[in-house]
RNA sequence: CGGGCUGUAGCAUAAUGGUAGUGUUUGCGCUUUGGGAGCGCAUGGCCCGGGUUCGAUUCCCGGCAGCCCGACCA
């Protein structure tokens, strides 16, 4: 992409109604613009951003089993009425509305009963499960207090995954794969180093629950990390006994601050035994469907990592999520020969920024660059033609190098 | 939902009971090209409602919005 074409503008101040880091960078650099507290629209770095994230998680689940789809937004009260998950009292979050004759309506927050509601037109026998289905949608939550940017959202894009399964021991084996899953996907957007798999609390089925947490000051949660085991608790559920149970000394572990990525849950038959979604087993017995509910916040990750790669300039975006690979910039004397560069990597299918405006002085077009944060830098100038190439350079580096211009597309080549 | 703070130009800010200054952005001209360059000109603003006052952007009350702390957060 030609960042001539690039409609966003960059900003040098901090906006003054934010004070978390990944919403002062994604805002500065054009990533995100805020609706109002809570609600973002992402502009096309930010959407771009958005993609790679998403397809990396597409991936990981379709590699367990995960059957993607796509559920509604507009929810029936009388379904979550079934499960008492309707009523203000038991649930404070959801964004209410009525149709047009008067039917109550609510914006999803989470659908494990349109979900479970939605699978008991396809399962009916053992022969059916297990079955995996998931959705990245918009989720809707009146929350009482928005706050850190990207991290507590009252409208947010969420990976959820459902399980449906005949036996403790089917979601057992699947609840692990998830687990397995999940760590490859924070392997994957570069966070892997920071992200501890922890224990929280529970529900009525199981007596933990399962979240993943990125160690950041920026964190919400506090969590007690044993680095040596790779293991967290969460403070909630931080208790000598439980200690104990876990097999974990208080000595070996550290109090931390922690973002929550990710959560997994075993729901046994918590939402298949009031909505009625049952399967027959090998000798015609009705049982309830065990479910499980396995989820990932898309912008609270997009923050985590920003939150965890960034530095006085700007953001550093590990490659995998980068909105473009490579970053070219041409200054004076370098146009034509940064031109060429960019349409033969174009013509390779190479994702490439090319800062091709004219006018800017250098040192705005390499704040912008820096502050924008894709991984390779690529300068076209007199000076580096000169030397013999362009000069790269990584965004976490401070080294240089000229490389030929025609070594530049070789190695970027995959 | 309880408590606190804050609303001034596209953005960031200053001052002020007598209608507002700076930086940046934007437009134009000249100049300039390796770290948000220089000079000049121009454009652009007091959240909304009520009260006090001769006069309110300023003080008071209410609303709305935003941020922070807490509570909450399958």
């Amino acid at each position: 992409m030609r960042q001539s074409k690039l409609f966003t503008k960059t900003r040098k101040e901090a906006p003054k109604d934010e004070t978390s880091k990944n919403a002062i960078l994604l805002t500065r650099g054009g990533f995100i613009n805020k609706e109002m507290a809570g609600v973002y629209s992402y502009l096309p770095l930010g959407f771009k951003v958005l993609q790679k994230i998403e397809n990396i998680i597409r991936e990981e689940m379709n590699a367990i089993g995960g059957a993607e789809l796509l559920l509604t937004t507009l929810q029936d009260a009388e379904l979550w009425k079934t499960s008492d998950r309707w009523d203000d009292k038991a649930v404070d979050i959801w964004l209410k509305t009525k149709l047009a004759n008067g039917k109550e309506v609510g914006l999803a927050w989470t659908h494990e009963e349109s979900m479970a509601n939605l699978m008991k037109h396809h399962i009916d026998s053992y022969k059916d499960l297990p079955i995996y289905t998931y959705q990245i949608q918009t989720k809707f939550r009146n929350e009482l207090r928005a706050k850190s940017g990207l991290m507590r959202g009252r409208e947010f894009l969420m990976k959820d995954l459902y399980s449906f399964t005949k036996n403790e021991k089917e979601l057992e084996e699947f609840y692990e794969k998830c687990a397995a899953a999940y760590m490859k996907i924070f392997e994957r957007v570069g966070i892997a180093g920071k992200t501890y798999r922890t224990f929280a609390a529970g529900g009525s089925f199981s007596k933990f629950s399962d979240e993943f947490q990125t160690l950041s000051e920026a964190g919400e949660d506090t969590i007690y990390v044993d680095t040596k085991k790779k293991i967290a608790v969460n403070k909630e559920v931080y208790t000598d006994d439980v200690l104990k149970e876990l097999g974990l000394k208080k000595e070996d572990l550290r109090e931390e601050k922690a973002i929550e990525v990710g959560n997994i849950f075993k729901q046994g038959t918590r939402f298949s035994e009031p909505l009625g979604l049952m399967y027959k087993d090998e000798k015609g017995i009705k049982k309830p469907v065990i479910m499980g509910a396995y989820g990932i916040g898309l912008g609270r990750l997009m923050a985590a990592i920003v939150e965890t790669h960034n530095d006085e300039k700007g953001i550093m975006w590990p490659e995998s999520v980068a909105p473009f690979v490579a970053h070219i910039v041409a200054f004076s004397g370098g146009e034509k020969e940064a031109r060429e560069l960019y349409e033969k990597m174009v013509a390779q299918n190479l994702e490439v920024l090319y800062d091709d405006r004219r006018d800017l002085s250098p040192g705005e077009k390499l704040a912008e660059a820096d502050l924008i944060g894709i991984p390779k830098r690529i300068i076209v100038s007199e000076k580096s033609l000169k030397a013999g190439g362009a000069e790269v350079k990584m965004r976490d580096s401070e080294k240089t190098e000229i490389v030929p211009l025609k070594d530049i597309i070789l190695k970027n080549v995959k």
